[in-house]
This record gives C-alpha cells, sequence and structure tokens, in this order.
DNA sequence: CTCATATCTTTACGATGTAAAGATAAACCG
DNA sequence: CGGTTTATCTTTACATCGTAAAGATATGAG
C-alpha cells in the first residue's frame, strides 16, 4: 500500500502520514480535551473514544469493516494505541458486544413498562427486540454472531447474563408464576427457550433477509413487524417475555 | 513468524517450504490421481478436491481457520490454486455451503420419510434438524452465519431453495392444506415463519453455547434433544416441517 | 506434431493482528 | 520544586491472508 488503493475499503477521511512528520498533523479533529487543548499526546479518554468510534464504524462498514485498525484511524490514533486498552481485538469487540447488551437490556426493559396490560407485556418485549435489532444490526451482529467473545470478561458476562435474567423473568410473569435461580422444571425451561428461539430465530433470519421471500408473497405492504406480531399472538397464547 | 510458531494455529503435518526447491516435494501425500500417476502438475479433479479438504478444515478448524490458503495447504497446492475455480473465498464457502444445504435437505426428508405418524414428520425433522447442526457446526455455520455468500450463484440458490421449499411443504402437510407458490396468507407466513424460528433460533443459541445455563438448571441429564422436544411439543400442536 | 488453452505455480502487494521497542506526558515522591 | 517512575501512545517489525498478474506445464484439438 503506497497510499492509493489504501480508500478502496471503508477508509474515510482520516488524514494519515507515514513519513516521519512527526505527530501534531497526524491527530484529527477527533482528538479534542475538555479544555481546548489541542491533540495532546495523551487522549485523555481514549478507552471510551475507541468504543464509540468502534460503535460508528461498525455500523458503518459492518462487522467486516470492524478491524483494529480501521477503529484507530476512526479515532486518530496509532493503529496500536487501542492494544493498550483492550489487549487485542476479542478485547474491544468484547466490550463493544457488552454495551450493546446494555443498550438492548434497556430498550426491552423500557417497551415490558410502557405496556400496562400484563399479556401484552411480552409481546412488547419481543417487538422491541426486533425493533434493535433492525436499528442496531452491526451490533446485533457483535452480539449474536460474532466468533471474537470473551465471555471470561465480566462486563460481558454481566450484560449477557442480565439479558438472560430479563427474559426469564419475564416468561415467568406471563406464566404467573415465580421461576427459581437455582433450577428448573422441564416445562419452564421450555417455555424459556421457545420464547427466546422463536424471538432470536425470527430477528437473525430477518437480518439476513432469509424472509423476504416470505414477505413477498404476503398481500403488498406487509411488513416485517405484521408478520412478527401474527407468529407471537399465533403461537398459543404465550408470548415471549423481555 | 519464521517456521515455529507457524504451527500455532490450526495448521498441521503439511510439508512447506519456501526456497526454490521446484515442486515435487512441495505436493504431500493428498495429490494422487486415479492410476497412480504420482502428483501430476495437473490434479484431475482438483475443485472435488478441494472442497473436500475446506470441509476437513472447517469441521477441524472451525470458521476463523477457513483460509483459502488452507485449504490449499491440506489439498496439497499452490496458494493460489483455488482461485482458479472458485473465483475467491466468496466463491468456495458458497459452493461450501451449497453442499451443506444439499446434505441438510436429504437428512431431513430422510426423518420425514422414517416417520410414519403425520403428527410426527414435523417434529422429526425438527430434531433432524438440529442433529444435522450439532454433527457439523461448521457446515452449519457456513451456512447460516457466514457472512461471505453469493447468494447468485445458482448452486447455492438453489439448494437453499429447496431447504426453503421443504419447509413450507412440511407446514403445509401438518396444517392440511396446500400451500401455493405464488401468495400466502397472514397465517400461512405466521406459521412457515414461527417453524423456521423456532428450530433455527434453537439450533443458533444451542450451537453458540448460550443454551448451557437453562441445561444446568434441569434435572442431572436432561440433553439439549430432550428440551428441543419438550419446546415443540408445548407449542400447541404444531411442530415445524422439514 | 504443433499449438492454443486450461490448469497450476510464482511472485507481488496491500491489509490485518499483534509483539516489541521507542517517545512523551502525567503522576508521584523526596 | 526537581527528578524519577509509570502509564499512555507511536514506530517499527513480522507472519498471515486475499487477490491480481505473470510464468510454467500439461492437455487436447487440429
Amino acid at each position: 500500500m503506497t497510499r492509493t488503493s489504501r480508500e478502496n475499503k471503508a477508509v474515510r477521511n482520516v488524514p494519515r502520514t507515514r513519513k516521519p512528520a512527526r505527530a501534531a498533523a497526524e491527530r484529527p479533529a477527533a482528538r479534542r480535551r475538555k479544555s481546548g487543548g489541542d491533540t495532546p499526546y495523551h487522549h485523555g479518554d481514549l478507552r471510551e473514544a475507541l468504543l464509540q468510534a468502534a460503535e460508528r464504524v461498525l455500523e458503518r462498514d459492518g462487522l467486516a469493516g470492524l478491524t483494529l485498525r480501521a477503529v484507530a484511524r476512526e479515532a486518530g490514533v496509532s493503529h496500536a494505541a487501542p492494544t493498550h486498552h483492550f489487549g487485542d481485538l476479542t478485547g474491544l469487540v468484547s466490550e463493544l458486544a457488552a454495551i450493546g447488551f446494555r443498550m438492548f437490556n434497556a430498550a426491552m426493559n423500557a417497551a415490558d413498562e410502557s405496556e400496562t396490560h400484563p399479556m401484552m407485556k411480552g409481546l412488547a418485549s419481543a417487538k422491541a427486540y426486533v425493533a434493535y435489532a433492525q436499528a442496531h444490526p452491526g451490533m446485533y451482529g457483535v452480539m449474536f454472531r460474532s466468533a471474537r467473545l470473551d465471555y471470561s470478561r465480566p462486563s460481558l458476562h454481566e450484560a449477557a447474563d442480565a439479558s438472560f435474567a430479563g427474559l426469564t423473568r419475564g416468561v415467568g410473569a406471563s406464566r404467573q408464576e415465580q421461576i427459581s435461580e437455582q433450577s428448573l422444571s422441564l416445562d419452564q425451561a421450555a417455555a424459556i427457550a421457545r420464547a427466546w428461539s422463536l424471538v432470536h430465530g425470527f430477528t437473525t433470519l430477518l437480518l439476513d433477509g432469509r424472509l423476504t421471500s416470505i414477505l413477498e408473497r404476503l398481500p403488498a405492504g406487509t411488513t416485517a413487524d405484521k408478520l412478527l406480531d401474527a407468529m407471537l399472538r399465533s403461537t398459543g397464547g404465550r408470548p415471549p417475555g423481555p
């Protein structure tokens, strides 16, 4: 790469000089600190800046475009800077996924609470699930389809667990029974697995475009949301929980 | 990596020489032709050999290990040989996915036909679905998780379509109605989406290890198959088709 | 038998992840 | 306040990988 074909893939406006033109010119606008100091050697909060850059890159260029070097470029730092904060690509992706799970949980809980009718809570949460995935397909991919996730990281472990706990709670509520932390009956487990499988499967297929052949054969203008609704309602009266 | 750390990742016994030690030693055992000719310059059926090598690499090293060069090494040819037969990595992966879909369809159809009771056909197919994914997780990943699929390739397009057609047929059979090729009622679409979402979602979550927390809380020794069975039976009497 | 063509190998290049060593500023300590 | 330690960031380096292009070799058509 001499300087030419660099732009052909998800790389944009970030200026890049390689010659020993020492710093200062290398660091684009993104590098500002609170009190207006201009592009200091030490960033101040690079970790956070990198995560935000990563999310931008992800939603702009997709999972394949989410590379350590692309994130570093987006944040305006050297390509090896992320290593210090996340160890490796798996680290960065895992932290990003944790953020995704937290947003995800918040959206589901909000949907659950905004719905007053108890029987509709599950349906509202399910719609929030799909809506989140449609609004943030990159994040959803990182959370559920990336091979590079390290669940031994506490942040990811906790955020993903919270997601599962919410689901369990929602299913318990719709069955009007308390679900234990320790043990499950086969019936309870089946209900949880069914709720999760349904919504997760639908979302995955939808994002992969595998439901378009179905949608095309429906009365014109039938949206994915409509199909989801019909699918959940016909399940037998027990729509999945948050 | 000079020659030492080369083996740390999914690379094995394939001898590799880099110096201009001209050919002949570069081609390992895999390169034999029918009549015992030894490692001819022209392989004879390299395309098929590469696909088989790819499947071995995939199931041994996972999706991340499935690279053009790794496949070439496994087949004992130069790293650029696959290009001639598949164009690029997307091409090879797509052809491999097509093979996966064909195996997949065969397994589902076999399950469907081996079950005599009409109401059980769907359940049998669903179990075959999950069983295939568990037996060939790499293939399942290529088929449903890979970002590098080119559905404009006829082989892949047809194989994937056949899969969908089988599903539709199965759902139609369990509802005892003919399902048109052109248009669907919302009810029919919902039934198809539900069957597919349930089984596909369950499989995805299972392969990702996201159901272990559920399985652990069940009576000791409860297998994923048992959970699947319970999940499908509680759906309301309409288990998914093939 | 000659030669066009398909098949395979070499060579080359830009990209990526990651390790290691160097530069710089912030923090800490006397 | 001055000097040193330490965390943060940059450079440099290297093994891959995908892919393009040019060279080698066998196959088959005439």
